[in-house]
DNA sequence: TGCATATAGTTTAACGTTGAAGTAGTTGGT
DNA sequence: ACCAACTACTTCAACGTTAAACTATATGCA
């Protein structure tokens, strides 16, 4: 293999693992989350439980990185199930104002207590210096995909 | 925040980051990839052209951590392109054989010049020995979820 | 002021995935 | 030889995602 194979390889090779990683990962939380909550509702609940505050949904949007589209959808599940408020921003007749409610905090809380189990067991499965150590460079790989789309 | 939120939001980031950048770099390579090609079925006629020789179904499923059904439907959406062939297996009537064509060698083909300049792109932002470096760590992580599930 | 352009959010079709149900064939213990 | 348990593959509905088209509102410049 010459070289440029051979750099060409490894970072197809970054990519499929990660892929391969994101899916197992998000299966397997998904599966222990409560019935009817996704991951990306969890990750919203999570981010609003986090960062304190409201949001607009182009902001949330741009966080995850994900689409608009993507975004009105998990919201609007959100909303459904009574997790969030939506409201228009009176600043800004385009724009709406997205809220967490108490029975929003109370999921995320129980979610958080359901994965608990499945975090424990990764924890004594993955040690945590090599997860903070790999951290930075992931966060850098992800700047970087977002800063160059 | 205690020594345990601590532990559990780190291993939150990391799953978190890498579906990010799973998402943002399926995304790219997809949208540069032949019209119609998917990168499932990249990762497909890749696997072959690499490794050489025939696979079942579920053999293939098994590499790329899908489920069978997502499997069955990549290939036929190869074999309606003509880039893989699938027949019986003569040893076991449950079981098929697939194997990749010419055409699906030269689809590969045109498939890696077409990622060459994303790639040549990101091989200037991400160092080549730090993706070296956590590949490791990722085959790590992506084997014990693989033996956990 | 008016108009071109940009931004916020929604909707839609298409896609790849999962998980579960179903068909067909194989295997191993008795 | 039989039959229960297993394995290979397909099909289906549901889901979350993207990209693109659309409506409504805001912004900035001539």
């Amino acid at each position: 293999m010459s070289q440029r194979e051979e750099t060409v390889s490894a970072y197809f090779r970054l990519f499929n693992e990660i892929g391969i990683i994101a899916q197992l990962s998000g299966n397997r939380l998904e599966r222990v989350l409560p019935e009817g909550m996704s991951l990306a509702q969890f990750s919203v609940l999570n981010h609003f439980c986090r960062l304190g505050g409201a949001r607009s949904p182009t902001r949330l949007a741009s966080a995850f990185q994900v689409t608009k589209g993507a975004m009105t959808n998990t919201l609007q599940r959100l909303e459904a199930h009574g997790f969030v408020t939506i409201r228009p921003d009176d600043e800004d007749a385009r724009a709406k104002v997205v809220e967490i409610t108490d029975a929003g905090r109370a999921a995320r809380e129980a979610a958080i207590l359901a994965t608990a189990p499945t975090v424990t067991q990764l924890a004594g499965l993955l040690p945590l210096a090599d997860v903070k150590a790999a951290l930075p460079f992931l966060e850098f790989v992800r700047k970087t995909l977002d800063e160059n789309r």
